[in-house]
DNA sequence: CACCGATACTCAAGCGTTCTAAAGATCGTT
DNA sequence: AACGATCTTTAGAACGCTTGAGTATCGGTG
């Protein structure tokens, strides 16, 4: 506005200069840019993007920014936002299905070009709407069941079952799980993943040496307390990620218990703190990065054109990376469970 | 606009019984808000915004998302900010002052309420500019040096005093400190307390016992290895953040050394694991959260007219929680250092 | 000299809201 | 029945930008 008087030309001018330069004559452009930036003059976005229809935004909903895995994949989504020039609307739905359903309204109301979630089973419909209405969603980590969104998350179930085989080529023959929350289809599946390797090499999980609980790591920490108060104890387990291995490394401590001697643990998520604790924590790692990476690419893409929002599920495969916190047993006949 | 026909009534009708429903006949109100519901009508914001010259968003400029600390400050801005009913958006500038002023810029154009950030020393122009420009501004975790915005963060002088008395009390005097990056303030200031203390009990730290290196796990990795590649090697090491320990604490092992027998480590910032790892960390934690929450309060406050725009620091203190990673180092006189 | 085609710029409409001023309803009073 | 007073609704401008259509300027050409 004042750009275009203080540098004597029209507002379209003004407009032209700073988006086409090439559709104005040299000295005009330069004289509206030396005023532009001699204003400190930065174009209204609101007003642009209610004029564009659109605004080079996309809205990202994670479930929890306090857990590494997924800040992880924010940093990939935004990376590749902006890199693309897009700006990221970061939204903490706290695993809140009402925080999410209010998120996404809002995200609709800035028109943002796509988002991308870890959703709420509850959420489906929000979601549904979301994208019936044109806006392409692909959700990262876990699966809502929404119809017409994509998906990119581990391949959980083979991540699972990797777990799983690893315990048993080392001799391991008595297992629990801390499964963490199976109301999310990335804890059902592990350990599922986990139950079918074991199943298949004929053993069988008994209910109390499968603990479900919230993804913290207090959760965590009571879990393995509730599991080990029995008299006979898992020599191995499974638990389903970072947060809650936390959790379990304590309460191993206060059992004074010693890993891997008197338990062998297998975790799920690697972390920087996983290879320093006593002992490195062997884990199956998801490539927590690139499921950001991958989702912002992909709504970039069916944004540019370049794709059609089909809808489908991407799966990344995850990495046993071997430390020491699973000991080898030693013949000594006679499983239990 | 749809809605307006729908339900038969002029826009002005629908956004009035939508914003202010008290002013309107029930009837028209509820035949508005069924039509909307039925049409899945969201508002657009960007008008909304447009029109109303605010966008009840924050802009909030994260260092490093990666950081479990920087997260939570995230964290804790959101959490305020969603419980005012605003959106924040997030923007991770990598430590990059290109990123974060492009970012600022961004902000502005969005007509954001406010915008905290955790700026880099070369950002300063662009902040005020953005402050004088009439948005409230206010930093956090450090201080750029921008006059006309407000800073809330740590303690870290005395922090790094704390720490510093803490070994000193158990009878060190051989010290080392992994201080990080010092062009950043809270580095910087971290290394001040310390040496400061330190200084005040007679004793001067070598410069080959102070490395300055990036906020990194690696750089940590890196700097502790170069500073026990001399043959004297400090007893007790002050590292100045969380990533930087977890180097650490890979280096002590690979070289086999033994903590806290061979050298005792203390670090700034507290975390979930830094009790899991062995041993467990003694720690001058940070509230990072309450760091988040206080900053956009005060962002939320001057919005709302409550606070006038002052400048000046918010110091929250840190605490010093002793775990198993320090020694007390008994009589042998001959101190080195 | 009139005409044409470029080239450079301005006009004005419109994006979807909110809000003020004013018009229309409704109702009680006289 | 007429008149305010009160409540409800509407028309229309404005927010700051983009963009297609229109105007001015100029050099070249028939």
């Amino acid at each position: 506005m004042s750009v275009a008087k203080h540098s004597g030309v029209s507002v379209s001018t003004v407009s032209r200069a700073l988006t086409r330069p090439d559709r104005v004559a040299k000295a005009t452009r330069e004289r509206v840019l030396e005023a532009a930036a001699e204003l400190g003059y930065a174009p209204n976005q609101l007003a642009r993007s209610l004029r564009m229809q659109g605004s080079r935004t996309i809205g990202l909903i994670i479930s929890d920014i306090l857990v590494p895995f997924h800040s992880e994949v924010a940093k990939g989504v935004e990376d590749v936002a902006s890199s693309h020039n897009y700006t990221t609307i970061l939204c903490n739905s706290s695993e809140d299905s009402d925080k999410e359903k209010q998120y996404l309204e809002l995200l609709k109301g800035f028109k943002v070009g796509g988002v991308i979630l870890e959703p709420t089973e509850v959420g489906v419909a929000s979601i549904e709407a979301l994208a019936r209405a044109g806006t392409p969603v692909v959700e990262v980590d876990r699966i809502s069941g929404a119809k017409g969104v994509r998906a990119v998350l581990s391949d959980n179930l083979s991540g699972a079952r990797q777990a799983a085989k690893y315990l048993l080529g080392l001799g391991h023959s008595s297992f629990g799980v801390v499964a963490g929350d199976t109301k999310i289809t990335s804890g059902r599946e592990r350990l599922q993943g986990f139950q079918e390797e074991l199943e298949r090499a004929g053993i069988k999980l008994e209910p109390r040496r499968i603990v479900t609980c919230r993804n913290t790591d207090e959760s965590g920490f009571a879990a393995f307390l509730e599991m080990f108060k029995h008299k006979d104890r898992p020599k191995a387990v499974f638990v389903c990620n970072a947060q809650m291995m936390g959790g379990c490394l304590r309460a191993v401590r206060q059992l004074g218990l010693h890993v891997p001697g008197d338990v062998s643990l297998i975790g799920f998520d690697d972390s920087k703190w996983a290879s320093v604790v006593d002992p490195p924590l062997t884990v199956v790692a998801q490539q927590a990065y690139e499921l950001g990476r991958m989702a912002a690419q992909m709504i970039l893409d069916t944004i540019e054109g370049k794709t059609k929002a089909t809808s489908g599920v991407t799966r990344l495969e995850t990495k046993l990376i071997e430390r020491d916190s699973c000991a080898r047993v030693t013949k000594k006949l006679g499983s239990s469970t």
